[in-house]
DNA sequence: TAAATAGAGGATTAATTTGTCCTTTATTAA
DNA sequence: TTAATAAAGGACAAATTAATCCTCTATTTA
C-alpha cells in the first residue's frame, strides 16, 4: 500500500509527535532506534520531510527534528510528501484516462475504498493523543 | 496499491474473460496489443496465473489462454497469485506484531478500509458481465 | 512428417527503491 | 574560539521489480 520509505516516514511522525508531548526534539539517531529503521536512510526521508514543511530541523548539539509548529499536519500530508499522490488519485489498474465519465472495468468497484482511504487520510492528525498513546509502539 | 505486475495481470484476465464469452482462446500477442504491456513480460504474468490454476494454456497453432474452467475466478486469486497477501493482510506501518490485540498507533483507522478491500476482492468474479462490457477497456 | 505456430522458461538487462558511506556545514557550549 | 554535536547532501552499492532476449518444447495442420 505505502512505499518502505512512507511506512518510516509515518512512524518517524508519530514518534516525532510523541516527544513534542514531552517537550523534546528528536535526533536521528533517536528516531532510527526507536523505529527500527536504517539510520541514513531515515535521514533522507526526514529531509524530504523538511524540504516538504512537514518537519523543522536545527544543527548542532541540542539540534534535532520538530513538528511544523502551528500546523495541522495530517497522514495526507506525509503520503504525499513520500509517495506523492499515485494512491490517492490513480486508477488502481494504472490507467491514464480512468475516471467517473470514463471508468476503468473496476473503477467503481474500488471508489468506495479509495474514497475511505482519502477519509482517513484526511482526518488522522499526526498529533491525535489517540495515535501517539496507543498501540504497540513503533517497532 | 498493486505492483505493475498485479495490474496486467488484472487486465490481462479480464481480456480473457471477454474473449472466453466469443468462445474465443487468446494468445500472448493478442493480450499484450489489447492491454498495452510488454508482450515478455506478460508472458511470464500468463505462466503464474497458469501455475496457480487460474488459466489454462494449450500450445501450437490454434493454442493460447483460456479461463481455467468450472472455478469461480476471484480478484483476491489474482491479486494473491502476483503479488501475495500482504495487501490484504499485513500492518500498513509493516509491523510484524500489529493486530486486533496488539495494534499498531494507526491499526483502527485502517481496519474498515482493510475489510472493504478484502470484501470487494472477495466479492468482484472475473467473468462478472458488468466488468467485462463496462468501461473504457483495458489501455 | 515437415513447417509453422505458440507457450515455457533460463539468462540477462534496465529501472527503481532501499540502504550505506563519507564529507561538509551549521550550531552550541565549554 | 575551539571542540563536539548533529543535520545536509553527494556518491555509491545492494536489492527488488520491471522488462527483454533467445532457445527449447509441444501442438497443429498441410
Amino acid at each position: 500500500m505505502f512505499s518502505r520509505a512512507c511506512e518510516y516516514a509515518i512512524k518517524i511522525m508519530i514518534y516525532i509527535a510523541g516527544n513534542e508531548q514531552e517537550g523534546r526534539r528528536t535526533g536521528v539517531k533517536e528516531i532510527s532506534d526507536a523505529i527500527n529503521s536504517p539510520e541514513a536512510f531515515s535521514a533522507k526521508i526526514l529531509q524530504q520531510l523538511v524540504k516538504n514543511g512537514l518537519l523543522s530541523s536545527y544543527k548542532g548539539p541540542t539540534g534535532g527534528f520538530e513538528l511544523s509548529p502551528n500546523k495541522k499536519i495530517k497522514l495526507v500530508d506525509i503520503v504525499k510528501a513520500i509517495d506523492g499522490n499515485k494512491l490517492m488519485e490513480s486508477c488502481v489498474l494504472g490507467l491514464e484516462n480512468c475516471s467517473g465519465e470514463n471508468p476503468c472495468p473496476v473503477h467503481f468497484k474500488f471508489i468506495e475504498i479509495r474514497d475511505q482511504l482519502n477519509e482517513t487520510l484526511l482526518s488522522t492528525e499526526i498529533r491525535d493523543p489517540e495515535l501517539i498513546t496507543k498501540g504497540i509502539g513503533l517497532t
